[in-house]
DNA sequence: CTGAAAGCGCTTACAG
DNA sequence: CTGAAAGCGCTTACAG
């Protein structure tokens, strides 16, 4: 393996001349840099006539903090990467500024990296991040991500976060979103509705996919109801073309009641399916989606969605990682992420509501019927 | 001016234990350590056999380069801190992508911050980065900055760029949109199109706003054409709200026959108002957007808007901030990005095609017509 | 071509 | 309560 060689960067920090630093700030009070840190670090040694001397310079001279020397010195990181698969998603922007915001109120600083869902980027990404130290790795994996070169990315990181995607045999935490029960809530929800032709729409190979099949399949199972499972890309244009194929060729008898999608994309590019021909989703036919989308809410009919609250769950990983910097040597767990219904109107519980009314936003709740 | 004084974080880097450093790799090759660095930087002073000794040995070892020690040592830096006003609005997003992935392949790693619009937070998050001595700060002002308080909480870092909102008496670089340009251009293609009442539509007080107004004016009266100004919040629903005030009292006679918005949340919220008057878009009465987000190229019709194309203004501002970086003394400047026109079928320029086709994405272009 | 020494800005025992 | 000294992992003249 070619070990990546050092590529010259930098100005000075922040391009303004010599700062001030520890000596600076002690000199002109009069006292020894150690002092000057004893006041920093807020120490009760410091005499109250000393300690206000120094901050008062410390004030005058605008000092600031050089964390890089002192992480240096102590042998400790006080930053975090975060490294996104595809920071244009909004479901995982909004991942991102949750995940920043709590690592920087715990006192980290976020170093970001972006790979674009391409797992080559993402090797670069890492290699890169990791020269800056940081104390732990949260990590959304570029779809294909190899777990072995993974590992080899990560070298001898050990406080890895992995969000959303699982990696095989990857030693390291996961917070999982609960597929598996989502696709259930959105099912049951069309079931006690009284839908009983029950399609799962937008069928594919990937993890999250098998666990939201399997969460509609039970729910159908518990109810008795027959399943029927309907392959496509989890894009919007495929899932529009699909809906012709869906559709088409059915009579109207066994003609699917209710569609549980893979997705939001896929739900709204159905819906635009169903427009062609003339169905009206929630009305002629149920639809369901996954991920609440902020489209979701705006579509029309809005759209009925198991809501994954991403900004939280970026909240959540930041947490978790904490509670591993705390205990490098606890084993690795697992977290599934509770998700929860958000009934509007695709779903025919509420046709008649107008989409143009607020979602109270009821976060943390199981169940929240928006009208 | 209360100093923020320090607080303790940290783990040891990575968590894992003593990490290898030059010291072991240059004891393991029987070399020093002199010679170890010469190897990393790629001196061509270290004997070819020498340099195949420590690359084996550094490859063995899974050394990793620590970046902040050298960093230190040379009193420059490699990290730029990025300042968002809001990560989960996607065309920030965007923005925050494109200036990572560009700064990234310049080599140096990205310091995110989040504010989420508050200018507490802001300050808070820029002192914070500031210990991390960036190289130099990209900062997207959260709404109602306070000069002097960015002033104050920059203290003397001068290789600032600002991007989107200006900030008065600000010294620093800015990145602007050409608003009154892209205004101008979806009014000079309405007129075009032969509509004559012509309505600008969110107006508000924003230096954007005022921008987008100007262009507007000025376009109607190269024309001769009369100009109409209705304000509302730059929000959806409120468009949807005001939609019914401008269009309920107005008789046949002088109804406008197309609408600029203030942006595309406005266009979009006032599609919505339109429709429960039973007035279709792009037939009834035409509409232009701002921004180009996603959903203006999905929803029915699809949208005819000005393409800012977030991704690129981020690797542009990062390019500008690089420049900045190598020539800190130089004045600051002021860089208004080109946008673009995209014909959709709001705009009635192509009421019939279907909305479910896919954006060429002619990036660049000054106009692109999308069927 | 290679090594010994000094130093970046900080912290932390250890004396006093 | 305060200061002198050592050291974090690196780089860079300077000898040899």
């Amino acid at each position: 393996m070619a070990q990546s060689r050092v590529t010259a960067v930098g100005r000075t920090p922040g391009g303004q001349g010599a700062s001030v630093t520890l000596v600076d700030v002690a000199r002109a009070a009069g006292v020894s840099r150690s002092t000057v840190s004893l006041v920093l670090r807020g120490s009760p040694l410091v005499h109250a006539d000393t300690r206000a001397r120094v901050e008062a310079e410390l004030d005058r001279q605008q000092y600031v903090y050089n964390r890089a020397a002192a992480a240096l010195r102590q042998r400790t990181s006080s930053s975090v990467a975060l490294v996104i698969n595809d920071l244009s998603n909004p479901f995982f922007a909004e991942f991102a500024a949750g995940a920043a915001e709590a690592l920087g109120e715990a006192g980290y600083v976020t170093l970001l990296g972006s790979t674009g869902e391409s797992p080559q980027r993402q090797q670069a990404v890492l290699a890169s991040l990791l020269e800056h130290a940081p104390a732990g790795v949260i990590l959304s994996p570029a779809e294909g991500s190899e777990p072995t070169g993974l590992r080899n990315a990560l070298g001898r990181i050990r406080n890895v976060l992995l969000f959303n995607r699982e990696v095989e045999g990857a030693p390291w935490d996961l917070l999982a979103l609960d597929n598996e029960a989502g696709a259930g809530l959105a099912t049951g929800h069309l079931i006690e509705l009284g839908y009983r032709r029950i399609v799962f729409f937008g069928d594919h190979a990937s993890s999250a996919c098998r666990q939201r099949r399997s969460g509609y399949r039970r729910a159908l199972e518990v109810a008795g109801l027959p399943m029927r499972v309907v392959a496509a890309p989890p894009v919007r244009q495929d899932a529009t073309a699909a809906a012709l194929q869906l559709f088409e060729n059915l009579d109207a008898v066994d003609r699917p009641d209710a569609v549980v999608c893979y997705n939001d994309s896929v739900a709204l590019g159905l819906m635009a399916g169903l427009a062609m021909h003339g169905l009206r989703a929630g009305i002629d036919v149920a639809i369901t989606g996954f991920d609440d989308i902020a489209e979701a809410a705006l579509v029309t009919p809005t759209l009925t969605t198991i809501a994954v609250d991403p900004r939280s769950r970026g909240r959540e990983a930041a947490g978790l990682l904490l509670q591993r910097l705390q205990a490098p040597d606890a084993p690795p767990r697992s977290v599934t992420a509770a998700v929860a219904l958000r009934v509007r109107a695709s779903s025919g519980a509420s046709a008649q509501a107008s989409s143009f009314l607020r979602d109270p936003g009821a976060a943390g709740a199981q169940v929240s019927l928006v009208l």
